[in-house]
RNA sequence: GCGAGCGUAGCCAAGUGGUUAAGGCAGAGGAUUGUGAUUCCUCCAUUCGUGGGUUCGAUCCCCAUCGUUCGCCCCA
């Protein structure tokens, strides 16, 4: 193809799709405001620097998968890879801790890295989050991963598994990472090459390496649960009865590590068993560290997000996206009619009912067709005579019932019209 | 960044080193100049992602490139 298409990575979302996220973005806006969640919108890209402070230096979203660019100011720009750090420095830039208590807000939109396309994952892609801000109370933790969910079960998915860890504060996990990197030494030459070069840039990434050998050397390594201070452990302990209590069941996992630099104590991911290697579909955890990395104020916060295009795939495995289908569909033929044909759909749209008004000026048998087609409840027909008599023949189309009514008396009864589209519709 | 598979119309696809590139869906027109089913007829790829090479000849073989899919890395 010569013609110019989309850039790698990125996709159109068709209208044939669209419902699917409309339906998650709603039914999310629902959920979020029942629980006093607030939207907030940032810009797209941020200086380069706020990522690199934020997610960490040596991580590989910020190393090797940023769109970074300077502009004609010769700044250093980035596209926003996630959404936390956008959020936290609006939070900071604004004093919004100053306005007391806890700051419960979430967003939506466009994320990016420079990734190789693959199953669930693209270069464009989509999250929705939520950030608790201002609270390390462990009913936050529970709160948050409660809305989760919540928001996953409402858009109707299934077979979805919680998975929990706790990787305890900053001194836990350092002598944590000591632990572990003296029991994995003896066996450097036996890990996959990957793992040997975490062993001294992010031990804790070894935790979750695929590699069947390497997880096997793992089968005895120390877990992170047995260095968490009694306070991390207490802190644990109570987020667990917490949720239990909530009737949402979890599984512990003391290797699932979060890639990003911010995170302490909470961390959790939800999968599922039907995306192939990109299985996890929320992912988020507490990140007491960030705001005051970002020149905040000391201010505990915890969060998650979803990859909207893996709930996508999801529910496209269970149903295809729902066809929208009209109430009316007007068909005419001659100058008056048409005219008339006109000014009577724009009326019902501004009554509220969803009309499709046929342009092609074809013969009736192919308008038909076209409305048929078109799944509309009804049809509507103006030729010549109801041109000159001021009707408007009304067809119901499942049945074929037709009768003439005049075109003022149509919307006389929005109501009951309404009505009759509703039990005409099948 | 690494490895492997794939690229024929809007969609799904068959196909072969030789020349008019099956079929289906969708679409357009007509049989039916005011009534949607079905049926029937006609039309819808000078071209097989793009560029180069081998060859008398390439959609088919080779190379490159772009895109895509799956996996690794990593992540939502």
């Amino acid at each position: 193809m010569t013609s110019i298409q989309a850039i790698r990575g990125t996709r159109d979302i068709l209208p044939s799709e669209i419902g699917n996220w409309q339906m998650i973005e709603s039914v999310a806006r629902q959920i979020l405001g029942c629980a006093a969640y607030q939207e907030i919108r940032t810009p797209i890209f941020e200086q380069t620097s706020l990522f690199e402070r934020g997610i960490g230096e040596a991580t590989d979203v910020v190393g090797k998968e940023m769109y970074t660019f300077n502009d004609r100011g010769d700044r250093s720009l980035t596209l926003r890879p996630e959404g936390t750090a956008g959020v936290v420095r609006s939070y900071i830039e604004h004093g919004l801790h100053a306005q007391g208590g806890v700051q419960r807000l979430w967003y939506t939109g466009a994320m990016f890295r420079y990734e190789r396309p693959q199953a669930g994952r693209q270069r464009q892609f989509h999250q929705l989050g939520v950030e608790l801000l201002g609270s390390s109370d462990g009913r936050a933790d529970a709160e948050v991963i409660a809305i989760a969910t919540q928001i996953l079960q409402t858009i109707g998915l299934k077979d979805l598994s919680l998975h929990l860890n706790s990787i305890g504060d900053a001194s836990d996990r350092q002598h944590y990472r000591e632990a572990l990197v003296a029991y994995l030494t003896p066996f450097k030459e036996q890990l996959d090459p990957d793992s040997q070069t975490r062993l001294t840039r992010n031990p804790l990434r070894i935790l979750d390496s695929k590699d069947a050998n390497t997880q096997a050397i793992l089968g005895n390594a120390p877990s992170i649960l047995e260095y968490l201070s009694p306070a991390s452990q207490t802190r644990f302990d109570a987020l667990l009865a917490l949720l239990a209590d909530l009737g949402i069941s979890s599984t512990l996992n003391s290797r699932l590590v979060r890639g990003l630099d911010y995170y302490t104590h909470t961390v959790f991911e939800i999968q599922s068993a039907d995306l192939g290697a990109q299985a996890t579909v929320c992912a988020g955890g507490r990140y007491d560290g960030l705001i005051p990395q970002l020149g905040g104020p000391e201010t505990p916060a915890i969060g998650w997000a979803m990859g909207l295009e893996r709930l996508v795939i999801l529910l496209q495995h269970l149903q295809a996206s729902p066809p929208s289908s009209v109430d009316f569909y007007v068909v005419s033929r001659g100058e008056a009619a048409e005219a008339q044909a006109l000014k009577l759909a724009q009326s019902l749209r501004q009554a509220g009912f969803k009309t499709e008004l046929d342009l092609s000026r074809s013969a009736f048998g192919k308008q038909f067709k076209r409305a048929d087609r078109s799944g509309a409840t009804a049809c509507l027909i103006l030729g010549d005579a109801e041109a000159e008599s001021k009707t408007v023949q009304l067809k119901w189309l499942n049945s074929g019932e037709q009768s003439a009514i005049a075109q003022a008396d149509l919307l006389a009864n929005p109501q009951q019209l309404r009505q009759q589209l509703t039990q005409r519709s099948t």
